[in-house]
DNA sequence: TTGATTTTTTATCATTTGTTAAATTTTTTC
DNA sequence: GAAAAAATTTAACAAATGATAAAAAATCAA
């Protein structure tokens, strides 16, 4: 998915300030298992997927996988990026991946400068938001095999391209649990 | 909490621009038990809490609560706010309130006029993302007396002010597990 | 204050999920 | 394509949480 359309998809942006927002993107290119943004540090730039899949997990006494990322999403270390503080995940490629490159400092001044591009990060802190607080409200209301379904429904691509251990922990259970649960629906 | 320090806090704000704000805030009050946001229904206003307290909660067989708002926090049907479609929570006065209340309308003219509100309705987006993230990776890694604990921590006058059954809503366990848990601990 | 109502706790048993280990299947590498 | 490594499933038992009912405590209302 090229820059154009990534950009446009999160909220629709006049020329100006879309070319203004491209001027400061640039292309590059990782290998799965690459890792693209580390915990406990502050990270200066964000991210575009052009191409490819990555998750997000919390180093714990294991890993805790809570966001996967594809075509057209945006990878990003949330407190960094927020406010200005070591984050608490670690971004890792799950396959080769083509990106798109932006310096959170040049995206702040353009914040400052363009209302549009201002507006255009609204929306986009906004939507994701939403996406996490639905995720937070069907962990507390759905068990493990209802989440499953869910996500089978809602993001069936994910099941071939992603190990289970990776969706057990992004689900909250063990990959055993996963396994019984996936021998029980067949 | 009056309205100023409010806005404020969510993230300064130029004298002019927090006028342009306040210029388009009324006060209200409501008493415990009135329901302030309903579900399934496009919500054209927010709601910064001046005195009070209240929960969202989503109508499932029982009744989730997902969020408790006190003094200086923002009410909002997200989905109403953001994608102008039907939310999922509805809002209910834990303790009388007093309220400053906002057309959603007349915000969104501001964020396309004034880039600081813009900037302003970003950062109040990407610090409620952060909380809410940070919730979700708390359910996905703390078993529930950890949350608990976590909670009685961060938030103790709560426990002052909201009733169990909300509480155990709120970790995400049933109110006889949250009894079960606080005999543990003494 | 007293009786009624609501909230919280306790108890018992059922269900779900976790843990560990081993078996099986799939993928990778040479 | 065979051996090695990694991922997934299965099994057996343990721990955590849910469901239901009843008891106890706290709050409310007349």
């Amino acid at each position: 998915m090229d820059i154009s359309k990534i950009l446009d998809h999160i909220h629709q942006l006049p020329e100006l300030s879309k070319l203004a927002l491209q001027n400061n993107v640039s292309e590059i290119a990782f290998a799965k298992g690459h890792i693209l943004l580390k915990a406990n540090k502050i990270e200066s730039n964000i991210y575009f997927i052009k191409k490819g899949l990555v998750r997000a997990y919390v180093e714990k006494d294991n890993e805790v996988t809570f966001w996967f990322g594809k075509e057209g999403e945006t990878v990003i270390s949330m407190k960094s990026y927020v406010e200005d503080q070591p984050g608490y995940e670690t971004i890792e490629l799950l396959e080769d991946c083509e990106l798109y490159e932006l310096k959170t400092e040049n995206l702040r001044k353009l914040f400052n400068d363009d209302v549009h591009i201002a507006n255009w990060g609204r929306k986009f802190a906004e939507k994701e938001l939403i996406k996490t607080e639905e995720r937070l409200i069907s962990k507390q209301f759905k068990n493990a095999s209802e989440r499953y379904l869910e996500l089978m429904k809602d993001h069936p691509e994910l099941l071939q391209r992603v190990q289970l251990g990776h969706i057990a922990s992004y689900l909250g259970i063990t990959q055993v649990s996963l396994s019984r649960i996936r021998a029980e629906i067949k």
